[in-house]
DNA sequence: GCCTGTCAATACGCATGCGTATGGAAACTA
DNA sequence: TAGTTTCCATACGCATGCGTATTGACAGGC
């Protein structure tokens, strides 16, 4: 039974894709930290030696990295939600999205904390200017005048950036039940009526 | 002129204090990784020699050092505000004060990015606590009813942590009027009327 | 003035991470 | 099948961080 922790054992050759795929496993597993050579060649069940056959050095893996999630998450998260009419229901779905905790958002909560790292602070600030856009965009069509409209959005993301932080220590570990109350306030707050 | 980044010169011998305040200064200005025995001894002017006979350990000074700060931040922060009697002005005065980033939310802002690590999650788990305790006190004083009290309570502390990480990197840099605009919003949002 | 306890310097061993150099094996090509 | 390209292993040098061991300097108590 050859299981370590994952899948130390290679399909075949390595592509620079498959290093991508895999370093953006760990971010959101453990953290920009963890995304080092020997460790992601050891789940890869190879060694470094590929590695630096690929890329030229980890600053360039990790680059390489954040660009594929930048394009994913985009395309992902926000384009479909886009076809959602009602902006109430819009931003509900937006929320609706992050509890689900998808893998993107395991790496988003991971680059957060690493935001003064050179690599990652441009990559959260065009993501964060694109979302932010999105929900004031949302809050115009729900009535809102335009700085009213930005400054609730602002709020919302905040909130939103809060609690991708705080959910894995949340006190008592919210349930099902509380979680969608939770939400609905969230909403009636940010979206009265 | 010895005068490399701060302050290489010993005033005498050192306490474990001394350290721990090092510590704290160093983990606000560059996070907990940052801390590490060598830098801090450098820093103080002196060489680890020194450090492993105040300390068994750097987790014990990291130890130290967040037990200080937990301490210093309650006494320091929430409970002057208490003092405040209006509910409304008591949340726009700890919302100012976190605008002011005094030292002790530089270190909360560091912590908030080590929440992984086991020295870390459960301090800032105590904070958080204690801090939504606070803020849903004042939301029930203005006249909401439990369950929504302690839900605009999440919702505040989420956006206060999601403001705090992403100051540094706010797009175009808010100014002062363009932030108290935004912190009428906010209490307007949070507490209508 | 000695002696003991306090604080610090130096030197070491060990681990992990980055990046380089070089040689080997497998696959594709001609 | 011979040769070239692609991918990978091994071994090395270097830096940084942790923790230990040993020795030294300087204080205050006696």
């Amino acid at each position: 039974m050859p299981a370590l922790t994952s899948k130390p054992v290679p399909k075949s050759r390595l592509s620079a894709a498959a290093w991508e795929q895999a370093a953006l496993d760990l971010l959101a597993e453990s953290g920009v930290a963890a995304v080092a050579v020997e460790p992601l060649a050891r789940r890869l069940g190879v060694t470094k030696g590929s590695f630096y056959w690929h890329f030229a050095t980890r600053d360039a893996l990790l680059k390489a990295a954040l660009e594929r999630w930048e394009r994913s998450d985009d395309s992902d998260v926000l384009t479909p939600i886009e076809a959602v009419s009602d902006p109430r229901e819009r931003v509900r779905e937006l929320i609706r999205q992050v509890s689900y905790r998808r893998p993107s958002h395991a790496v988003f909560a991971a680059l957060l904390r690493a935001l003064d790292q050179p690599l990652i602070g441009p990559v959260i600030e065009r993501v964060s200017q694109r979302r932010i856009e999105f929900v004031t965009n949302a809050f115009r069509q729900a009535g809102f005048d335009d700085a009213t409209a930005a400054n609730r959005a602002r709020l919302a993301y905040s909130a939103y950036v809060g609690f991708v932080q705080l959910a894995p220590i949340a006190q008592p570990r919210m349930n099902h039940d509380e979680f969608e109350a939770y939400i609905r306030d969230f909403i009636e707050i940010l979206i009265p009526h």
